[in-house]
DNA sequence: AAAATAAAGGATAAAAAACTCTTTTATTAA
DNA sequence: TTAATAAAAGAGTTTTTTATCCTTTATTTT
């Protein structure tokens, strides 16, 4: 597994919210929930994260709910996985070692280095707002019917 | 984090019994916790479902331990990975929707697959017996200083 | 045969991750 | 200005992962 629940959760909450929203149109917790398949209140919890940290933006009360500006639609994959998951992925050894480095390195480093500089390129070039524009053309899913 | 605590400590068991062994030379528990460092207790667990399900050899009694026959030389990182973490990371959605397809992908499928596919390759590759020559050149090591 | 050794097995404990519930605060609309 | 709404905040529970401890079994050496 890549990332933690609550990583998984948070990207497509972040996505769904980009898709559905914008300045005038606010998504409630209890739609994003259904939208993306996640229990209400745990991502009720990820997404007061998201918005205390300004990557999405909310509002309270009637018709309040949450949305995303032109600025965090910039927001990168990458992103919300340091906020979420910090850098483990990125840097940290794959076989646990106390650090990874080229003077030491563990027996799958030097094949790994490769792939892992694939998978921080991948998530660094995916944008929420464009991500979101393939949900909407009904290319990619958040979730199974 | 690519793997749990426990198939890191798994796969760099199995390395060092490879390295260190041989049919007439055991090592124990103890000696194997050290020389990856790991948590004695934890690692003897791990050793015990190795052992349990053939990936490592053993011998009760004195001047026993664990050791690798030739016939286990020959497994993979991937064999360990499948035994300890299950498919999840070489099959499950990278975003945690119930399953992975080509006709309901996540936003993320169409570039991940193949990363992944390289992943699964990389460990595909990866066998025991070839990797603990390079630990025992010292050009790759299980633990620091 | 007895004592020593080392893994196997089983039960438990601590920590982290995943998930839930209840109260408070801000905002809006009646 | 009151009632309703929806997120923020905080506390709590459950489950999974990580880790430890203790007893039993097998083997070997004395
Ligand atoms: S040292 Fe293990 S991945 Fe770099
Ligand atoms: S559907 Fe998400 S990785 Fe394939």
């Amino acid at each position: 597994m890549l990332f933690s629940k609550t990583c998984e959760y948070a990207i497509r909450a972040c996505i769904y919210i980009a898709q559905q929203s914008g300045e005038d149109k606010k998504v409630a917790i209890k739609e994003i929930a259904k939208g993306i398949d996640s229990p209400e209140h745990f991502i009720a919890k990820i997404l007061q994260n998201l918005s205390k940290k300004g990557f999405i933006n909310s509002v309270k009360g009637p018709n309040g709910g949450f949305y995303m500006d032109k600025k965090n639609m910039k927001t990168t994959i990458s992103d919300i996985v340091l906020l979420i998951d910090g850098d483990s992925l990125f840097t940290k050894c794959v076989l646990g070692l106390k650090q990874c480095s080229e003077n030491k390195p563990c027996p799958l480093h030097n094949q790994y280095k490769h792939t892992r500089k694939e998978i921080i390129e991948l998530f660094r070039n995916s944008k929420i707002g464009q991500i979101s524009e393939q949900v909407d053309l009904n290319e990619t899913f958040l979730k199974l019917k």
